[in-house]
DNA sequence: CATATCACG
DNA sequence: GACGTACGTGATATGA
């Protein structure tokens, strides 16, 4: 083994050099970064040119704490004729210690001393280690401390100074520089010295009378009376600059040598804090160094998935053994195993861990044997012990936790009593930025894709249907084969999902809208919306009610019963055994349709049982998948009910809710809106509901650059109103209302059949209609033609911010697929535009919200274009205006809008009162 | 497990 | 000239 070498870099040279010598410059949030930038690309050179040439072992960052410092005790002038920092370098220096901590290199200070001092101290402790040290820094005052088996790197010269170089610009060695620093002073740090006294004459001085000390004590031999008479005066200045001079080297060492091992930046901390400050010539160079890592001579061979390798953690040893290495490595991969797919109410079974592929444990906590009251506990580790050891890791900044769909381990752990902290990744996230469009993102699916390696699927070890049992039950051998595969299978993802997206592009929509959500969106999902039971179920009786006599009534129109709900007996008791009028379309299967149109159609007609059947269906959908369903769902333990947001589950970046859905809560029909009543604030706060307004036909103004539609919007003007009078020449309730019609088309991909079908209409004046909206607003048909054009070219579509959506039908044979596909091109863009601006909202609104001071407001619930907070009482207004600003705001800096972008705020004591 | 229907943006 | 018919979701009941 090669001898360890340390090198000290001294941050607060380098931090200065970089405000000064190089340009301005702010981040996307408009804190300036130029020295933050700077430093960067200085600490990244340092490190590869360290790398290349030296092959160092340990790295530490020294910086100053800022405080007064011991010095000033001594010497309350030390340092006083500095000019303070300048106000735009000020915010950069806690910046600059996350650039540190994002190349993973410990980043040192403490108050009260300097940076000098803690490398003099860490400089010794090393060498008495018998490590080599290298000092990297352009101070002089670090030359006292050259000696055998430490040097000093000048970064300013690029030059080694060893003790001849220390000779060389002191003319003494290093043990005498202290005492030529002495007489010399130093204007910079306001060291008075000995008044008259340069760097030639101190070393004459001390070369022949060695030190400070021995000089003020024999002044009778000093020669040149002039100098003696100043040196006498100038004693006690010489003195006390002696002492102010020299350095502190035993201060005890706050992170211990062992930590300062250097690794392989961390390319998911380090990519994450370029972006988040813009850096992108640095992030490009980020992406071609994992390029040519993933390109390397030397690719890491794949580890074959042996499952008997992985390790059970059953002692304390074992799991205090996996949790330092995971965090001397600064990567571990995460999976918890659990006894429920809901995670507000999954009880912690076990966690698994993986280090490096292949490299893997399982730490169950709650497993049992036997069965129901008979079953007992297994040996294992509890969870407070367990809880207690990973604390401390998911905490750790330095290390990057990584998932797959981590928003359910977040609830998990969170609910135990685990914290995960950033940086975090998503392998789910990865592949939904890469591969939206492209198939599902679940791990099976990926391993699959990805790995080309099946992994042991949930059902193999918990058995199916009647005969499944939970994880819990699983015996440890099996529960350890499964659950640590996932973890290996997770990091494995991690290193190929991660490089793909530095190649293809998709960072910033990872790194800036849906990796922040995670923890965003765990905590709404934690939050939950409370829900008056009491409400729900007189809702339920109400609906029975009138159910029951529809029933009644509608076996009498049909004479006879039959089961309403099944559309196969409810067709044929229409069209065949009643005859009724010509039973208009059927579908593949061949059955007659029953929907909401044809039944419409009949009732229109003056069928009677068409519109009881209609009643009841709306009474029974209500009552089923509403006020029945959400009393069932109300979690016995907080009184609430969670939904599940679904962050990789659509095509185009918008969420989805389920275990409830409540993005589709009834609102349209005055029946159906009572439920909305029965989602309610706790008491002493209200329901905040937030919605934009017609975002999607801003974003088509915006984005297609049609100057008629943004200069309606503005202007703060009516765009139905508008699109009615360029298409029918008046504007009219009627004329308004088709209008509108016709402006949705657009964003779903027209089509004359279509239109002509809702405007009621024939085809061929729909396709006048459309054309004269086209003629009107040509920026429209351009936008339509080059997107499905692009979407042909390169086979996806993309956001105003970057989120691809894949559409592999584009090119089809087949007109049917090739249209749908065309149609979704169309409007991907403008959804998932949508989609992006309200994310980057809800990405921000937490720290928004705690900036403002408001503590008790909370984000419950997102419905697309809308966000449902719980406010205090007292804070309703405050919240109102900062959520309002956030969200009109969200899209700034990185794609400015030429429309403004509208909010509407309500408020109530339900989400009904909230519209 | 697929189909039809219908709730939402 | 034919294709099939507005984009994106999730829950429920029915029936094979």
């Amino acid at each position: 083994m090669t001898k360890q070498h340390l090198y000290l870099v001294d941050g607060s040279g380098y931090i200065f050099r970089a405000y000064f010598s190089l340009p301005k410059l702010t981040d996307p949030q408009g804190t300036p970064v130029g020295a933050v930038h700077g430093f960067t690309a200085m600490l990244w050179k340092l490190i590869e040119e360290l790398n290349a040439a030296e092959a160092p072992t340990h790295l530490a960052v020294i910086l100053d704490a800022g405080a007064k410092t011991f010095r000033n005790d001594i010497y309350p002038a030390y340092k006083a004729n500095r000019p303070p920092a300048p106000e735009d370098l000020v915010p950069q220096f806690p910046l600059i210690r996350d650039a540190v901590r994002a190349f993973s290199v410990p980043c040192i200070d403490q108050p009260g001393v300097e940076a000098d001092d803690i490398i003099a101290s860490y400089a010794l402790a090393a060498l008495a280690e018998g490590f080599n040290v290298t000092v990297v820094s352009s101070d002089k005052d670090l030359m006292q401390l050259v000696q055998p088996g430490l040097d000093i790197f000048d970064p300013m010269k690029n030059i080694r100074i060893g003790r001849d170089g220390v000779i060389e610009k002191f003319a003494v060695p290093p043990e005498q520089v202290g005492e030529v620093l002495a007489l010399m002073g130093d204007t910079s740090d306001n060291i008075p010295g000995v008044r008259g006294i340069g760097p030639k004459g101190a070393a004459e001085l001390i070369l022949e009378f060695g030190t400070v000390d021995n000089l003020l004590a024999n002044l009778d031999a000093v020669k040149r009376p002039k100098l003696r008479d100043t040196l006498a005066e100038h004693a006690e200045n010489a003195r006390m600059s002696r002492i102010l001079v020299s350095l502190k080297d035993d201060l005890p060492l706050a992170v211990p040598l062992a930590d300062l091992t250097l690794k392989d930046p961390p390319h998911g901390p380090l990519g994450a804090f370029l972006t988040k400050h813009g850096f992108r010539s640095l992030m490009a160079k980020l992406g071609r160094e994992m390029e040519a890592d993933a390109a390397g001579p030397e690719p890491a061979p794949d580890v074959a998935f042996t499952h008997k390798d992985y390790e059970t953690v059953t002692t304390s040893e074992r799991l205090a053994w996996w949790v330092a290495e995971a965090r001397t490595r600064g990567l571990v991969a995460v999976d918890t195993e659990t006894d429920s797919l809901d995670a507000t109410r999954a009880a912690l079974v076990g966690v698994s861990l993986a280090l490096e592929p292949g490299l893997a444990c399982y730490i169950p906590v709650a497993h049992k044997k036997g069965e129901g009251l008979l079953a007992e506990a297994v040996e294992q580790l509890d969870i407070p012990t367990v809880i207690a050891a990973l604390n401390p890791l998911f905490a750790d900044a330095a290390v990057l936790k990584v998932g797959q769909n981590l928003k359910y381990d977040l609830i998990v752990l969170r609910r135990h009593g685990v914290a995960v902290l950033a940086p975090y990744d998503d392998t789910m996230l990865l592949s939904y930025a890469l591969d939206a469009g492209r198939g599902g993102h679940g791990m099976d699916e990926l391993s699959a894709k990805h790995l080309g390696h099946t992994p042991i699927p949930f059902k193999a070890v918990t058995g199916t249907a009647k005969a499944a049992i939970t994880f819990d039950f699983v015996p440890l051998d099996r529960a350890t084969e499964y659950a640590a595969e996932d973890a290996d299978v997770t990091l494995r993802l991690l290193g190929v999902l991660r490089d793909r997206l530095w190649r293809e592009g998709g960072t910033r929509i990872y790194e800036t809208v849906d990796r922040p959500l995670v923890a965003v969106i765990a905590d709404m999902e934690i939050a939950g919306i409370k829900v008056d039971r009491a409400a729900l179920a007189r809702l339920s009786a109400a609906y029975e009610v009138e159910i029951a006599a529809l029933e009644t009534q509608i076996f009498e129109l049909a004479g006879g019963p039959f089961s309403i709900g099944s559309p196969k007996q409810l067709g044929e008791i229409l069209f065949e055994k009643m005859g009724l009028k010509t039973g208009k379309k059927s579908s593949k299967t061949g059955a007659w349709t029953t929907d909401v149109t044809e039944l419409e159609r009949l009732a229109g007609d003056g069928v009677e049982i068409a519109a009881k059947v209609l009643d009841w269906r709306q009474n029974s959908k209500l009552k089923s998948t509403y006020t029945d369903a959400l009393q069932a769902q109300i979690n016995l333990a907080t009184g609430r009910v969670h939904t599940s947001f679904a962050l990789a589950a659509t095509s185009t970046g918008r969420l989805s809710s389920n275990d409830p859905n409540l993005q589709n809560i009834p609102i349209r029909t005055e029946m159906g809106r009572k439920i909305r009543y029965a989602f309610v604030a706790e008491p002493g706060h209200t329901i905040l509901a937030a919605d934009y307004n017609q975002i999607e036909l801003r974003l088509v103004a915006a984005i297609a650059d049609e100057p008629a539609l943004k200069a309606v919007y503005a202007a703060g003007g009516d765009v139905h109103a508008l699109t009615a009078q360029e298409v029918f020449g008046e504007v009219t309730r009627d004329t308004r209302a088709r209008a509108k019609t016709i402006n949705f088309s657009i964003i779903y991909g027209i089509s004359a059949f279509g239109l002509a079908q809702r405007l009621g209409i024939d085809r061929g004046e729909a396709a006048r209609y459309i054309e004269l909206y086209f003629s009107r607003f040509p920026g429209i048909r351009r936008y339509m033609a080059e997107t499905i054009q692009g979407a042909k070219d390169c086979g996806y579509v993309s956001t105003l911010f970057g989120r691809k959506t894949h559409l592999s039908m584009i090119n089809s044979k087949n007109a049917g697929e090739r249209q749908f596909a065309e149609r979704a091109a169309v409007n991907a863009p403008i959804q998932g535009t949508s989609a992006d601006i309200i994310k980057r909202a809800m990405a921000r609104m937490p720290a928004a919200l705690a900036d403002a001071g408001l503590t008790g407001t909370r984000m419950l619930l997102q419905v697309h274009d809308e966000l449902v907070f719980e406010v205090a009482d007292a804070e309703v207004e405050a919240a109102s205006k900062v959520i309002k600003t956030v969200m009109e705001a969200a899209n700034l800096p990185a794609a400015p809008l030429a429309v403004p972008l509208a909010v509407e705020i309500g408020t109530g004591a339900s989400w009904g009162d909230a519209h």
